[in-house]
DNA sequence: TGTAACATTCTATTTAGCTTCAAGGTTGTT
DNA sequence: AACAACCTTGAAGCTAAATAGAATGTTACA
């Protein structure tokens, strides 16, 4: 007989908070396939798997919106594959865009720091008056 | 005598929405210099510079928490000096740390879609098993 | 003086992604 | 059988950063 959780079992294996997996069916997300007979949800290895997929693709920044995308649960969506790629194309784009605002904002703060420590005789807070003068990136 | 601007004059000048700037003032980020005989606000160039730090901070990854530390309105605070050092460096370390989070979403993204477009014969989608595959980033 | 554009206040709503609570019912171990 | 640890539901609350609306007052300009 194959490997059930109960919501804590598998909470305690995908390393989230069971509040979180109730919340994730309750947007649709990851609903257990079976119920004890006191009505304790019941999951699989396959819901494992699911639950797991949630949090790798939050960790490469997808939306839960996203993700029911890509889960191929918007059903009446006949195209899944295009939109799949739809998707990763975009959020490809957007890390990349985002790495770049990183490293100026890296650059930024290095300089921040080193006028904070050359903050000697006077006592104005050149920090401040530096970043006012950057651009907000855009987003 | 010097320039002043009423809200919506401030609002463009630092393109932002009015209804933010009121919201900064809301949140004792922004409190405007003066007010009309009609009850108006009145800024002067000091706030808009204030403003214009605001959202350069924001742009740098800082919430409007950090900003009012990076401002020194956290009265009481003696040593603002070190708070903004620690802010600094915290908020640079944060900011390394995510550049190689992107770095390996880059990645995993890139795989993906190779697989997503070498998505030929058969009819499962493999972008989901391999992102199921990858660690989520700490956070 | 008319009127359009702009301003005021206050309250409520939005978004995303959860977390917490109250009041109970179930399971597993001793 | 006792008991802790676990589970159930529904609703409310939370964070951050705004945004929107209603009802009304002010200012600038032709």
């Amino acid at each position: 007989m194959s490997t059930t959780y109960t919501i804590g079992r598998l909470a305690k294996a995908a390393n989230v908070p069971t509040s979180t997996v109730r919340y994730y069916e309750r947007v649709g997300l990851l609903t257990p396939s079976h119920r004890s007979g006191g009505n304790y949800r019941i999951y699989d290895a396959a819901d494992l798997d699911r639950l797991r997929f949630i949090k790798a693709a939050q960790g490469t920044g997808f939306t839960l919106d996203n993700i029911r995308v890509l889960m191929g649960l918007e059903s009446g969506t006949t195209h899944v594959c295009d939109e799949v790629q739809d998707l990763l194309t975009h959020r490809l784009a957007d890390v990349e865009q985002q790495m770049k605002d990183l490293k100026r904002v890296q650059g930024v703060l290095r300089a921040s720091l080193k006028l904070c420590r050359s903050d000697t005789a006077d006592n104005r807070c050149k920090v401040i008056e530096h970043l006012t003068g950057q651009k907000p990136h855009e987003k």
